[in-house]
DNA sequence: CGGTGCGATGCCGAAACGGTATTGGACCTC
DNA sequence: GAGGTCCAATACCGTTTCGGCATCGCACCG
């Protein structure tokens, strides 16, 4: 599992459509319907229904979204947290949930 | 920034020396250098000291270190979890840190 | 029944990645 | 202080992965 297949996931989840997310992304649609299913293989299971109107979540999708962009959100914060010594220790991370 | 970046930088930080840290992820330890110094240049600062002995962390790499291994633990336990539909919404990760 | 909009797949060129071999530098030993 | 040792860093090359283009298959719609 990488990065880049969880963000994919979060893309389609909240487009609903591969092609549109792929474009958010700055991707074209066919790798990117590969990165969900080798992250659905990979998982054993499906994230999404395939409905002709485009892709809705499963509950085992449902249950990842927020996960996802949880962890999506710590690394982003990252590099910011790297590069300023005076947040101590202690304090870690205030999981700032975006308000989305 | 990957997950493979992360844990390489993990299992370094925790070996001191990239031979082992290498030996520990089955790999040689020429590509897990480049891994390291690859993260550094995206982050655009070091986390590692080098030493004649080995790898030592910078002030940088031990505020990653806990940060990193979070993380990791968060997508470690997301097969678990996606397959278990009685883990109710609300009750979502208890951010079990490894004792270590 | 022809058109449309969606994801899935085949194919190919480009980029990323890992391994082997080697280098360069600091320490340690005699 | 010369030779050996133990590190990480680099050069090079073969393989694998990945993305884009073109196309397919399918369900719905008019």
């Amino acid at each position: 599992m990488s990065l880049v297949q969880l963000e994919s996931f979060v893309a389609v989840a909240e487009e609903g459509h591969v092609g549109r997310a792929a474009q958010r992304l700055h991707l074209s649609q066919p790798p990117l319907t590969r990165r969900i299913r080798s992250l659905e293989e990979e998982l054993g299971l499906e994230l999404f229904e395939r409905t002709p109107r485009g892709m809705r979540l499963r509950p085992a999708g449902e249950r990842l979204l927020p996960r996802a962009r949880r962890i999506l959100a710590q690394v982003d914060a990252l590099p910011e947290l790297l590069r300023h010594p005076q947040d101590a220790e202690g304090r870690d991370e205030p999981w700032s949930e975006p308000s989305s």
